[in-house]
DNA sequence: GCCGTTTTCGGCCCGACTGTTTTCAGTCG
């Protein structure tokens, strides 16, 4: 995981940098770091195999930027940073981490108050004395304090999206080897919560003591918390912990369905099982003294008289009766995607080509995508207004008309992700938007609106009839943002009168509609559909997330127009 | 500090919003 702490280092350069208002180095760090964090391989395999030249051909790194990643590779730490480090003392990146707080305020925080961390920054304000600096007030005391409270109720807890490439990784190469027969992840990840505190892994092995050897030569860890002959507890040099254990082969499907949780689901589910006159453990279900289900989860459920229950049902939410009464959803398959309606491209702040999404997309199976970059407000990242919005169309009607497009399935589809002003009017004129296939809208700016007025300004919006898509509804960003204020079910009662599809924007951090929301709308009879949010090529794998977010909400699918084909989901917008 | 040529230095996404000003700096997207 070099590349990550080494893209980490960079950042924090930036930042540094930043508050010298050093001009353009810092984004050239930044663009360095992000490259080098969705590097697919390792900077030293790269730096191994072909030197110097070989980072320099990474975008975004030249010279100075190699040679420091040289440095950092062979010393492990980067002379640059450590100086920047002894000038500003501070922990720049848990302090920029509160919304609202930049590398300025950094600096005059640490100027005026010798503010190094959250803890120093959460008791000045709390003490009254960030006010009193110059160019500080009352409320950016109080917007500082509430950010704070946000970063650390979100301390702990990863986001799925970047833990799951990591297990499935790691899962895959404990079930590589002859020891192990079995290994699968449990907890928060199989049940694909949006995050998760821990790494549960359960695996089966007929060698307990070697097969715990092997696992820990296939982490790299900081510390171990305990080891003995079939559990192994550690923290990742990533930060976050695994517990690994081994379970006998013939209790699989009863320590999968103790160890999978929630914990609310297997106490309810015990008592269930406790009011029929049996015993329900982490090694199977009996009754007496005799086990009578345990090889696997189906068996367990089975003869508790419901039916078998997917992990990302397992909240306690009422799924257990649904389960007896032999009512549960058929939630939406993982493969049944056909297209993503919201695609980012080069156009704006997307990485990739138009081409180039539309065939990673195609090699990943799905039958259309609709391009939908961003409008005109958006400056920052070369917002489309009318004339480029047409150009970008007559080019998406360049690309379909390849033969490789046109003699296959898949088409590309017009579209445009429009900015929702503060008074809910578009960027874009009712003209253009007519001739888009998919107008997704969202809202950009202005949070902090009071729930009446954002709600307003989203239903105004919604009610032109050009518009089909209301993208991330409620504009949180997991362990960032909070949502802002917006009546959900008013949202909803408008939805149903205009026909408005409502996204699940599967981008890691958004995931938004959250899972309480989409049962709400699946209640409601709503229409979603599941976007990827993708801004490069590899983001097409965070559908899943989505899928995931929709059975979490008991979404069928039926509910999700995107699992129809191109023809029939555009019969589908308003 | 990087990039891309105009081959060796000039350009680098920029507008809205906020809270603090009293004309703007900082932050965000």
């Amino acid at each position: 995981m070099t590349n990550k702490k080494l893209a980490s280092l960079f950042s924090n350069i930036a930042l540094y940098l930043e508050i010298d208002s050093v001009p353009f180095k810092p984004q050239a760090y930044v663009r360095a770091a992000n490259a080098i964090e969705s590097l697919s391989e390792g900077v030293e395999k790269i730096y191994e195999r072909e030197g110097l030249r070989g980072l320099e051909q990474i975008p975004g790194v030249g010279k100075s930027i190699a040679e420091k990643t040289e440095e950092y590779i062979k010393t492990g730490e980067i002379q640059e940073h450590e100086k920047l480090r002894k000038k500003f003392p501070v922990d720049i990146q848990e302090l920029t981490s509160i919304e609202g707080v930049g590398p300025k305020m950094v600096r005059d925080l640490y100027k005026h108050l010798k503010i190094k961390t959250l803890d120093d920054l959460e008791k000045a304000a709390k003490a009254g004395k960030v006010r009193k600096l110059p160019n500080f007030g009352e409320k950016t005391e109080q917007n500082i304090l509430q950010g704070i409270d946000f970063v650390k109720r979100s301390k702990g807890r990863w986001l799925l999206g970047n833990i799951y490439p990591y297990q499935e990784d790691l899962v895959a190469r404990l079930e590589d080897s002859p020891l192990i027969t079995r290994a699968v992840a449990a907890g928060s990840i199989r049940r694909m919560k949006e995050t998760i505190g821990d790494v549960d892994i359960l695996i089966t092995t007929s060698k307990p003591e070697k097969a715990v050897e092997y696992f820990l030569s296939l982490v790299s860890y900081e510390k171990i918390w305990g080891k003995g002959s079939t559990k192994v507890s550690l923290r990742t040099t990533e930060g976050f912990d695994i517990d690994m254990r081994v379970l006998r082969q013939e209790v699989f499907g009863a320590g999968l369905q103790y160890f999978t949780g929630s914990k609310e689901h297997n106490v309810r589910l015990r008592t269930r099982a406790a009011n029929k006159g049996y015993k329900l453990s982490e090694y199977g279900l009996f009754r007496g003294e005799k086990r009578i289900a345990c090889k696997t989860e189906q068996d367990v459920y089975k003869a508790l008289g419901m039916e078998y229950i997917e992990p990302e049902l397992r909240e306690d939410q009422g799924e257990i009766d649904c389960a007896l009464e032999g009512k549960l959803p058929s939630v939406i398959p993982y493969d049944s995607l056909k297209g993503d309606l919201q695609v980012q491209t080069n156009w704006t702040d997307g990485k990739d080509s138009i081409e180039a999404m539309a065939k990673e997309a195609k090699k990943q199976g799905l039958e259309y995508i609709a391009i939908t970059d961003h409008t005109r407000d958006l400056a920052m990242t070369g917002g489309m207004d009318e004339k480029k919005l047409l150009a970008q169309m007559r080019e998406i009607d360049k690309i379909n008309s390849k033969s490789e497009f046109r003699n296959s399935k898949f088409k590309i589809l017009k579209g445009a992700e429009v900015n929702i002003r503060k008074d809910g009017t578009l960027d874009i004129t009712d003209e253009v938007l007519s001739r888009l296939d998919v107008v997704g809208i969202a809202v950009h700016s202005s949070f902090k609106m009071t729930k009446k007025d954002m709600t307003a300004r989203i239903v105004k919006a919604m009610r032109n009839p050009n518009v089909d898509i209301l993208f991330h509804p409620t504009g949180r960003l997991i362990h960032k943002r909070e949502a802002y204020e917006v009546d959900m079910d008013e949202i909803i009662r408008e939805v149903k009168k205009t026909g408005t599809i409502l996204e699940i924007n599967a981008f890691p951090d958004r995931l938004d509609l959250k899972d309480s929301n989409i049962k709400k709308a699946v209640e409601a009879g709503c229409k979603m559909t599941i976007d990827s949010d993708a801004h490069a090529q590899d983001h097409f794998g965070c559908l899943k997330y989505g899928i995931a977010q929709a059975k979490r909400g008991w979404a069928e699918k039926k509910d999700i127009i995107n699992t129809l084909s191109a023809e029939k989901m555009l019969a589908m917008l308003p």
